[in-house]
DNA sequence: TATGAATGAGCTTTCATTCAT
DNA sequence: TATGAATGAAAGCTCATTCAT
């Protein structure tokens, strides 16, 4: 049902998936995106994700053979609100609308959009996290599909960008992950160190970040 | 057992916790270390952590009353191994000998130095990242004792570095928290993208990122 | 519903009891009866019935109260199919017109009928004979109402050829039960060793187990 | 474990499997075989299993993985208790010992012998029986071990016999036949209707069937 | 009347924990 | 002290039955 072929379609063509999930399906995985992150795949007990979805226990095997596959049907919302919209809006946006702009407003703005579609998606995105460390198998569509086209067009972007003497000339990947890395990074300890790490506006906290990013640390004296 | 009083003056005074635990006890902890960050704690069997450390299940609990105690003994080690060295060597380290060498080259020395830690305690730090979300009592002595303390001799440093000319005119408290950022962000991507991040040697790739930490990625032509 | 009373009348009387029962139920039964011999009573699921039946599983319990009265409901159908015609037919054919015959093509003739009839009807035999091992209350109408109708007959036949000279002067009853468990013996062997007991043709078989029944296995070269 | 090559090692080796099941197992056997004799298969609980056993239910699932292996481990004990002691003492007997008896007396010892056998463990050739309908590789070991082998024994028996003048001319094979179906005709019927069926002495009740089968019913006023 | 989604009691199975040895 | 068989509460899951449509 979800194999590879179709997510991919749903991510690249226009095909609405939602509609082949009934309002039910939803609810159930809505509940279970809560309880997941709240105690962990298996820390939750599906009598728990039946009460938070206000339905019978048995009505989650109608819609979802074995739990396992609750975790799995995560997966698609995931795909569709978050990397969906991002090749369809920001990427494109950054490639053609905005290149006028200045390199650190562009910056800037892609990292307050996903760190804002992490922020709203959280649960979401801290499950499918934690859990494809246990179950490798869930990040398969996303290492297979998704990354190998995204990180490309990313490191394009770059590329071409270094060649505007924009950016220094260094390897686009290094960037690529640096980047990535900040956004990773800032996730991970927003939740861990809430009370170290808590961003009060995103809009400043984004600007001194990108600044950080593009001039670096150094340079005092200068 | 494992009181925050005792956890505060293992890591800040000079006992020697190890002797207080038994080669059995240490035993257990790593199986338990190695079988909770293969499967996650709520995945893991007492029965396989019982045959990891050659012991009979039983065992197990004339040691550590319930299986959550397995899992909050593992903070000690964590403590010990992590935190302990980088009070009394790195941050001294960094602090007052090496003053005298380039910023850069002291950072990219820490740098190399956490991610190697990182990388050679990876299952500790695995399993007290990812449980400590489900688990927050876990963070606790981390968040109260350690990250308190921790923290203003970090920024201090960098507070230092400013004043000396060697880093921009930053909130200090901004760079701890992207250079933190940095590490954790490459750490957690590094084991959930191996195939995009592979970092192949420690010191090339750590030199390259504390270039763009501290001079940042953009400014090419300019 | 179908209570021993109404049994019967339905097997001694004309009354025609198909007409009681609607189409849809007659499909029910069917469907229940292939399923019930496939998987046994309890290992059958009422959602394969009414897949096997082309209907909602819904609808089974407007006709049915609940899955047993399913399997008492497959009673009726047995008794007409087998019993009555039993009675009617066969019985007072070899009562009555087939007297002339010699008694060994009586015999054989009435085994092919039965076992024909077994072989024609084998889901709802099988199922009726392994349930009513653990529902005994099945066989209460086959206990009660038939089989002392029927063996007191069967008995009179053979005791009556045994004033004619053409059977031994043995308990009449032994021969019936004699006759009956060669009959029984070779429908559950049939089943249980097809590789072994699996019989060619219906007529020269019979034949050869009716000259066995009648003349024995013994005096050889006597 | 229970390989077809192990069971037929047990039956026609020295070995005692017996010994390589604890006791445990044997008692959680007698209860299955008990429980499962009384409900059928599927209509058995393995709770109630466990009351019967007097243990707890978990304990069960220590020593069978599955509520199916308990099925399958019924064979075992069926095979050692029925065909075993079959293989060496009766058959043997049979074809040697007592040649110089009258066939019909030999018969009636065989038959006296395999009915009182199938009557001490009526239990477990019930539910073998049954339960092999539904679940057919229960009867492979059987059917692919055991009876290849039995019946050409029991065959060459009745050619022997026919050879020696105390059997008439038939195919040795419909001897066979007929004899096992009788057998299994009784135990079926007896056990369906008993009112009918019961058989008072086991040694009168067989003189007559064996004389029934070596002389038939037929050649009354002979 | 027929439907089939929803139910929830009850099933098999797992596993942390106990305790006699 | 160490063991591992036994425990039983609680898990995931099934399925006969109900009922709003």
């Amino acid at each position: 049902m979800t194999s590879e072929k179709e997510l991919y379609s749903y991510l690249f063509d226009e095909s609405l998936p939602e509609e082949e999930m009934s309002k039910r399906q939803w609810d159930i995985l809505d509940a279970a995106t809560k309880i997941f992150a709240e105690k962990g795949y298996e820390g939750s007990r599906t009598s728990d994700i039946a009460k938070e979805a206000n339905i019978a226990e048995g009505t989650i095997f109608r819609y979802f053979k074995t739990k396992k596959d609750l975790l799995i049907g995560l997966l698609m919302p995931l795909m569709i609100k978050f990397f969906k919209p991002l090749m369809f809006n920001s990427i494109e946006k950054i490639m053609n609308n905005e290149k006028n702009e200045p390199i650190n407003v562009v910056l800037k703005n892609i990292m307050i959009d996903r760190m804002a579609l992490v922020r709203k998606n959280k649960p979401l995105v801290k499950t499918i996290m934690i859990e494809s460390i246990y179950h490798p198998e869930l990040l398969e569509p996303l290492q297979k599909e998704i990354a190998p086209k995204l990180i490309p067009i990313i490191d394009k972007f770059f590329a071409e960008n270094i060649e505007l003497g924009n950016l220094r000339e260094l390897d686009p990947r290094l960037i690529t992950r640096s980047v990535m890395s900040l956004i990773a990074g800032f996730s991970v300890l927003n939740s861990l160190f809430p009370e170290v790490f808590t961003t009060e506006g995103d809009e400043k906290e984004m600007e001194k970040i990108v600044d950080i990013l593009i001039n670096g640390i150094g340079g005092g004296k200068k």
